[in-house]
DNA sequence: GCCATTTGACCTGT
DNA sequence: ACAGGTCAAATGGC
């Protein structure tokens, strides 16, 4: 990622940044007006970096490009191949009980869960993340894993994510989320940035700083090495989507990128995830 | 001992 | 039938 899309995404995390504080204030005219403001900001952004996105990379088709911050209401699974690989029946290790004993029970596997994609180089997110399986992709070096909120159980909390590495840049992950959380626990980053940080001193530091993932243990043998991740169970200042008020939400809505990429547009009816993305991934640029 | 991860089995959608 | 998503026993780390 080139330094002028990264500031244009720190420009806009900055917006951002202001505007949830400005929300969290008690209502006066004054915070309506420069949230309005702060808001026009923020859109034109992020507007501005898939701009960026879409004009250096000519040769990517605008899939592709929106794929970077993929947002969709269907189904993620990708498409099968047609060159199945040669089924491995070479079980080591088999269980050490009866078959017929392990009949699981039976579950949906969940359709309709809104879902969106997006490109990190961080697997690392303002939550508390348990693995639940692995499993390797056909066609892919990389296997995928799968995670569910930690909160699944206590909360009914029912958001879940897949991490993958890419195949032509091993160092970034493509991330699916599924569905949102509806638990309150959140982590705090360690390497949040914050307004009283400068741009300039983050840039400085983020190529080799930004923080490292504790699931990236679990994916593939580490390449850098691990920085502490302090957990912390709750964290009250989370931004929820359903804390906007009405008229900034409808607002919101109305909202589409001013490029000329049509198929850029985030639309309405793709605000939730819009707005959840950006109180997810606020800290990560 | 508790909790998270690993991993083969099982289940579902296509 | 197959690929991918989920379950849950085994395992390991603290």
């Amino acid at each position: 990622m080139n330094n002028t899309l990264i500031t244009e995404l720190l420009l806009g995390l900055d917006y951002a940044t202001q505007l949830k504080f400005l929300l969290q204030k008690p209502v006066d005219p004054d915070a309506s007006a420069a949230a309005k403001e702060l808001l026009t900001n923020v859109h034109r952004s992020f507007a501005q970096t898939l701009s960026i996105l879409t004009s250096s990379h000519p040769a990517m088709p605008q899939d592709q490009v929106a794929q970077n911050l993929l947002i969709s209401g269907e189904d993620a699974s990708q498409a099968a191949s047609i060159d199945p690989r040669s089924d491995d029946s070479t079980e080591s290790r088999k269980r050490s009980f009866p078959l017929s004993k392990d009949r699981r029970g039976s579950y949906k596997r969940r359709k309709t869960e809104q879902t969106w994609a997006i490109v990190s180089q961080t697997t690392e997110d303002n939550h508390a993340w348990r693995k639940y399986g692995q499993k390797d992709i056909l066609n892919s070096q990389f296997p995928r894993s799968y995670f569910r909120c930690t909160r699944k159980f206590e909360q009914g909390c029912k958001a879940t994510k897949q991490v993958q590495r890419l195949e032509e840049n091993p160092d970034m992950y493509n991330i699916t989320y599924i569905g949102f959380h509806t638990c309150k626990d959140t982590l705090k980053a360690p390497q949040m940035v914050t307004c009283s940080e400068t741009w300039d001193s983050f840039l400085e530091n983020s190529h080799e700083d930004l923080n490292v993932p504790n699931e990236q243990k679990q994916l593939d043998p580490p390449v850098r090495s691990q920085s502490p991740i302090v957990k912390q169970e709750s964290l009250s200042d989370e931004t929820d989507p359903s804390d906007l008020t009405d008229a900034m939400w409808s607002e919101l809505k109305d909202l589409e990128l001013s490029n000329d990429k049509p198929d850029l547009k985030i639309s309405s009816e793709n605000t939730d995830a819009f707005m959840y993305l950006l109180s997810e991934f606020g800290h990560e640029f």
